[in-house]
DNA sequence: TGTACATCAGTGAACGCGCGTTCACTGATGTAC
DNA sequence: TGTACATCAGTGAACGCGCGTTCACTGATGTAC
């Protein structure tokens, strides 16, 4: 779990690798089978991060990028769509964590909710393309119905939902809609917000810009936030 | 541009294709090659709506459903990119007309912004994967410049801003930020319960939901809209 | 301490596939005389 | 009215490529006796 997992006691760099391409990692040992695993993991972020879109993303890259051969990624993961969905369901744990963490600081339920809003724009635009592939839902292809079972982007609406439940009981929110409505109208505007500067992002590294000039990230996010709060007639 | 494209001249069906297969298109007439060009893109849309991602549309698919051969799409686009482009820009145009009609409504400013909303909404639950590709941004590829001189997107986003900037003078609009930013937020709003919807849609179809429970679509929208207008908070 | 053996973490080559795109061509349609 | 010709809207076959995945294997690591 460390970030640290360059290998210590790699004995001698093989000599045989003398600095063309890629050069091969080496094998771990008897037990240390995860290693690699995690290793595949923070590659598939990575090559997400930099290419944008997982179609765009192939095994074989990720193989080339630990420095193993493509079939070794089966011994950890059964297919593709797997291999993506537990990167990005590590992805959504951390995600989940800083949420809740945000939801547990004091104050008023809105200022918490500034809170937590700020905590998932400032995660989705570290995140940027691992973020995006677990939100294409549709994408994810077919994965083993145990695996969805406590997906961690469920419980990190939860915590939504609850917090705006609060805030109805204290007077602070207002009561003509259903709470979960509420929530995913919540949701939407900061995910809104993630994905036009997603894409902004990406526009301007692809030199094909169909994005109108928006105000800088953090005049967006703040105007975001006090539309979330306020909307546009203002007042608080 | 009328939906009516089906060829009244068409002497004899051809008997040399009995039925097995898709049926060739007949030849165009020397003048009307640009029938052809309108029934690419129509595939297109269409292809796009049924796959729901526009790397899971080929070229070789297009021409099949078009009743033509591969190499006939290069006689009307340049690349794949161009193509997908020039479809998804026919749909920002359709947009971008409902949305400037909804803006000469009559009515208060807010009475028009929530029409705008509805209409885009509407518009992009309708398109689905088309509205999804235009947005995707970065995935658009290499386009000509001139094209993107007078893109339709732009244009329904300065209707927004001019809008918020009248409601603004109309003193019904808080002025504790710049109008674009505003614009931006309120358009991150409608643009992420959009992308919500077509998510969940999507993900009911994969049978791999990674989604919360969200509440019915209608119920959605009319959280989503009150939210622009008065924030959590709620209030007139 | 030495040796035979099981296990484990991989490798290398190959599979079949569908893709975007090119190229040389064909044959119906319209035009000039 | 007839014929030679230019144009135009396509076609069919092929290209090279990278992909996800499988399969038979290898050779270092650890274990039993």
């Amino acid at each position: 779990m460390t970030s640290a997992t360059v290998p210590d006691r790699s004995e001698s760099r093989r000599s045989t690798a003398p600095g063309s391409g890629a050069s091969r990692r080496p094998r771990a040992r008897k037990g240390e089978g995860n290693r690699l695993r995690e290793e595949i993991l923070q590659a598939v972020a990575e090559l997400l991060v930099e290419k944008g879109n997982k179609d765009a993303v192939s095994i074989r890259a990720v193989a080339k990028r630990v420095g193993v051969s493509p079939p070794a990624i089966y011994l950890h993961f059964a297919d593709k769509d797997e291999l993506f969905y537990q990167c990005c369901r590590g992805g959504f744990q951390e995600l989940s964590r800083r949420l809740e963490e945000a939801a547990a600081t004091a104050g008023t339920v809105l200022e918490r909710l500034e809170q937590m809003g700020r905590a998932y724009i400032d995660y989705a635009l570290e995140r940027g393309p691992q973020y995006q592939v677990l939100m294409a839902g549709g994408e994810t292809g077919e994965i083993s119905p145990e695996l969805l079972e406590d997906d961690p982007g469920l419980r990190a609406f939860a915590v939504l939902v609850d917090t705006i439940g609060e805030g109805i009981e204290a007077g602070e929110i207002r009561t003509d809609h259903d709470p979960a409505a509420l929530a995913v109208a919540v949701w939407a505007a900061v995910h809104g917000a993630v994905m036009l500067l997603l894409s902004r992002r990406a526009a301007e590294e692809a030199t094909s810009p169909v994005m109108p000039d928006l105000p800088p990230s953090d005049a967006t996010v703040e105007a975001v936030l006090a539309l979330v709060r306020s909307g546009v007639v203002g007042g608080s």
